[in-house]
DNA sequence: TAGGTATTGTACTCGTCAGTACAGAACTTT
DNA sequence: AAAGTTCTGTACTGACGAGTACAATACCTA
């Protein structure tokens, strides 16, 4: 039962405004008059409905990985190790690449690093480097387990290598790379794959 | 002959000392209050000898090259595309993970994302990571062309895939990995190697 | 030893930054 | 219609950003 003047914005588009705002110009680089310019609002609205800067840009961190950042999740579902994989990378290139957003990744490329003020933003994106990387190994781990990659695999380093790769396809977009460009590279990095579980049986007989 | 009252501080010193703090902090991330006192020099004599803060990042930039990023130059010069691959993963990654440096990579992250102001420098390190591609991919297809790599080999794709792992370790070493975890990354990425030009004949006969 | 020159340190300018006070506006409830 | 509540817009605050003016200082040359 909502009393007082209405808001006049839809929260979640602006709230979409800021978090590209963010992933172009970075945390420090994003100026709270860019900010209220692009989502179309005054200062106070802003901080009466999404607190400071710093919380804020948490808020937009959260749409991002319920929205852009949604593929992770959609990849690791995939029955195979090897689907996850591929997916993972292409995936992660369709948004780095997507001609509405800013380009690259805003988890890579946002905070990387910066001055004080921005530190505890830094370690906030390290930790969700380091759960999705943690997320991604679980998932090898599984796979293993199901017989679905080979029983001497190093998970832990695959899943570093495959995180790798993405964190590298985020600055090559940055840097200019297309679409093309960076499929071609996913294709170079998937020939690292481990020979699979049942592949590694068939050799056994 | 100088004449007037002679500098006191070594230039070479207090342009190191800025490197690191850019390094450390990013472009923007780094006041002139961080990179004076880290220099040990006052405002004035850093204008003086170095211009302003983008003269003296650009300055900071070139004496990286010659530093920390030699080891570009050193692999390129290995005698096979495949030692030229390793040098640049493995000397890389001790780069990244010098223990009296920043961590990570200066041309990495230094302004992958940033505001206006820092606009040219974002476009100065894209040209470097430009360049730096373009020597890898010439570095390949003279291998090729000495049958070092097989003749069907894709050098631009092969060269954009080992600067993809380069630049993603980058991100790995910020992200708080360290050397041992790295070195598997680049284990696992010089997987996809593609089999050499003498083993292709070797395979033909 | 006197004059010229370049560096040093302090203290400043001016713009931009994040964050806020306050008055007016718009809506609900009574 | 009046009171209460929440949002909007303007204009502000204080801190900090890069860059500089200027006097004092230290060296060289003459």
């Amino acid at each position: 039962m909502a009393t007082g003047r209405p808001r006049e914005f839809d929260p979640d588009a602006a709230l979409d405004a800021a978090m590209k705002v963010f992933w172009h110009k970075g945390y420090e680089g994003a100026s709270l008059d860019d900010l209220t310019h692009a989502m179309g609002i005054n200062r106070p609205s802003l901080y009466a409905a999404f607190g400071n800067k710093e919380s804020l840009f948490r808020k937009a961190l959260d749409r991002y990985a319920h929205g852009p950042g949604s593929y992770l999740h959609k990849a690791l579902a995939k029955p195979t190790a090897r689907e996850a994989a591929e997916c993972l990378l292409y995936g992660g290139i369709d948004v780095l690449t997507c001609p509405e957003s800013p380009g690259g990744c805003l988890v890579v490329q946002t905070a990387l690093a910066c001055g004080q003020a921005a530190e505890s933003i830094r370690r906030e994106l390290v930790t969700v480097r380091t759960t999705s990387l943690d997320l991604i190994q679980k998932r090898f781990e599984k796979a293993r387990h199901e017989g679905d990659l080979a029983k001497g695999v190093d998970c832990a380093g695959l899943a570093r290598y495959v995180a790798t790769v993405m964190h590298g396809l985020s600055v090559q977009a940055a840097s200019g790379a297309d679409r093309k460009q960076l499929q071609q590279v996913a294709e170079w990095a998937l020939r690292a794959w481990p020979v699979s579980g049942s592949q590694e049986n068939e050799r056994d007989r």
